[in-house]
DNA sequence: GTAGGGTTAG
């Protein structure tokens, strides 16, 4: 790099080409600012820039990601004419959607006059980017109607939506449609599909795609560990790591996270332990996200002060992830001093954040400390904090429905309420106390996410009994932070409405069946 | 010599 770049220096007048070579390094190299720098500089001595010029600036513009200096370009784009270079547009679209303005995007899109397959493709991806998967589906349907092949890349970021959208009979016909296409056995889309069936809930359909997939490589092998890391499976994710290894198969940093992940969401502590420290003998450095999972680790195990102490000896400056995990554990397990310790470093490394918020109001509430509860909500006002709303999803019969607290929009609410009023009657004759977290809500009459997040879970609950069956299998997927009396409630509907309910929370999968719930976690 | 992409997680 350094030897290009001299070389380039020495040369006494460079035209567009050269221009264009420097930048595209610097761009490889991961050096987006110098190679915008250069952009700028190309500018000043009056060189032109041409269509591979702006695809390699919007592509730096994108890595950074600069709204700003995107949008400068694209202002020289149009000066100059290129605004209908296929390229440079698909450029345009890349980069308006991986500064999260995807509505610039799909205003870029609908404008062009030719798409190939990369700007459809880009288009999609785009809005799997931006947490929109039912829109990127929507557009992979439009460009099937206009006969446009896709390509593995194309299936990749379909298969991600898939996943963001939790529809396991979606999933099961993505898979059905790929199996008769010409990527049946690549690599990569295999590895999209085992991850896309785990976060669909099925632990099982993504083994099976890579047990039939040959020549697994290092990602493959961590998206499968990366699965029962999800599904609360740890002593599996650590199985295959043995197998991993003994397939010669060196894993990366990225299998140490989805290991130390598992392992934490399985309570295996001492394991979780042993690997991080093992780290160095594949030559992998710790990373500040294998510090935070080790604190998620000890601190959801209860060893407080052990995590306490090793974030104290960490090499690095503990940064929002760190805190973070010693915040939750200290929500666990109630530990007041450590979890104001951990919320002033986060409130002062991000003042704005509701979440951690929440949180800390949370901890104090669980402790009775009412006073502490008010005075947080005070600054939280203060502060202009508002609140996020929860939502649930649903999916009966293939179909989703999403519900957001206090929803009144569905046709049939009224029975819907009917129904939560008849199960919280039922679960308080069975000796549930559900609605613990309404004393919170009773104190102000402002609810904090946590509240609003378990009425629209229970909304949904309510709605999928009046909705199914007996005996069927009800799946519960999005956002679900359930409290420990919703997942006792959960349990017990399971049993008494004799129904297989699968909740997904944050970041993975429980199976409720006959009263049992097969994740335990620290529940 | 240009564009889209698989595993991390609250």
């Amino acid at each position: 790099m350094r030897y290009a770049r001299d070389l380039f220096d020495d040369f006494p007048d460079p035209d567009v080409f050269l221009w264009n070579a420097i930048i595209r390094c610097h761009s490889r190299h991961n050096l987006f600012r110098d190679a915008l720098g250069l952009y700028s500089k190309m500018q000043l001595l009056w060189v032109s820039p041409d269509s591979f010029t702006f695809t390699c600036v919007l592509k730096a513009c994108s890595a950074l990601p600069s709204l700003e200096m995107g949008r400068r370009v694209q202002c020289q784009i149009l000066r100059r004419g290129f605004d209908s270079d296929v390229f440079v547009q698909n450029g345009l679209v890349t980069f308006y959607a991986k500064c999260g303005e995807i509505e610039l995007a799909n205003k870029v899109f609908w404008r062009l006059s030719e798409r190939t397959i990369v700007t459809w493709t880009s288009m999609i991806s785009g809005y799997v980017q931006n947490g929109q998967p039912l829109e990127a589906l929507r557009v992979y349907g439009q460009m099937r109607k206009t006969n446009m092949k896709p390509e593995w890349i194309t299936f990749v970021s379909v298969l991600k939506a898939c996943g963001q959208v939790g529809s396991i009979d979606l999933a099961k016909w993505m898979d059905e449609y790929i199996a008769s296409s010409e990527f049946k056995d690549a690599v990569v889309v295999n590895t999209a599909l085992i991850d896309m069936y785990a976060k669909c809930g099925s632990i099982n359909l993504s083994r099976d795609v890579f047990n039939r997939t040959k020549d697994k490589d290092v990602v493959m092998w961590s998206a499968m560990i990366a699965a029962y890391a999800v599904h609360g499976e740890g002593q599996e994710a650590i199985d295959l790591f043995k197998a991993m290894r003994k397939a010669g198969v060196p894993p990366n940093d990225v299998t140490f996270v989805s290991l130390l992940s598992a392992c934490k969401h399985s309570g295996l502590v001492e394991d979780g332990w042993k690997l991080f420290h093992c780290m160095s003998e594949y030559s992998i450095q710790p990373r500040h996200q294998h510090y935070a999972c080790v604190v998620d680790l000890l601190g959801r195990a209860g060893y407080l002060d052990r995590a306490y102490e090793f974030i104290r000896n960490m090499p690095m400056e503990p940064g929002l992830s760190i805190w973070g995990a010693l915040l939750t554990a200290c929500k666990i397990h109630q530990h007041v001093p450590l979890g104001e310790l951990a919320a002033e470093r986060l409130f002062s490394l991000d003042p704005y954040s509701t979440g951690h918020h929440v949180q800390l109001s949370n901890i104090y509430a669980s402790a009775r400390m009412w006073d502490r509860v008010s005075k947080l909500r005070v600054l939280m006002k203060e502060k202009g904090l508002s609140k996020d709303l929860g939502y649930s999803s649903i999916e009966i019969n293939g179909k989703l429905q999403v519900f957001q607290v206090g929803d009144k929009s569905h046709p049939r609410f009224k029975e819907i309420f009917e129904e939560l009023e008849s199960l919280e009657r039922r679960l308080k004759e069975a000796g549930f106390s559900i609605d613990a977290e309404s004393v919170l809500h009773d104190l102000d009459h402002e609810e904090t996410e946590e509240t609003l997040c378990n009425h629209s879970e229970r909304i949904a609950i309510a709605y999928g009994l009046i909705s199914t069956p007996p005996g069927t299998t009800l799946r519960i997927i999005k956002n679900l932070r359930a409290c420990v009396n919703c997942h006792a409630a959960i349990k017990l509907i399971s049993k008494v409405e004799n129904r297989e309910i699968v909740v997904r929370d944050a970041n993975r999968f429980h199976h409720f069946k006959d009263g049992n719930c097969s994740c335990g976690d620290y529940w």
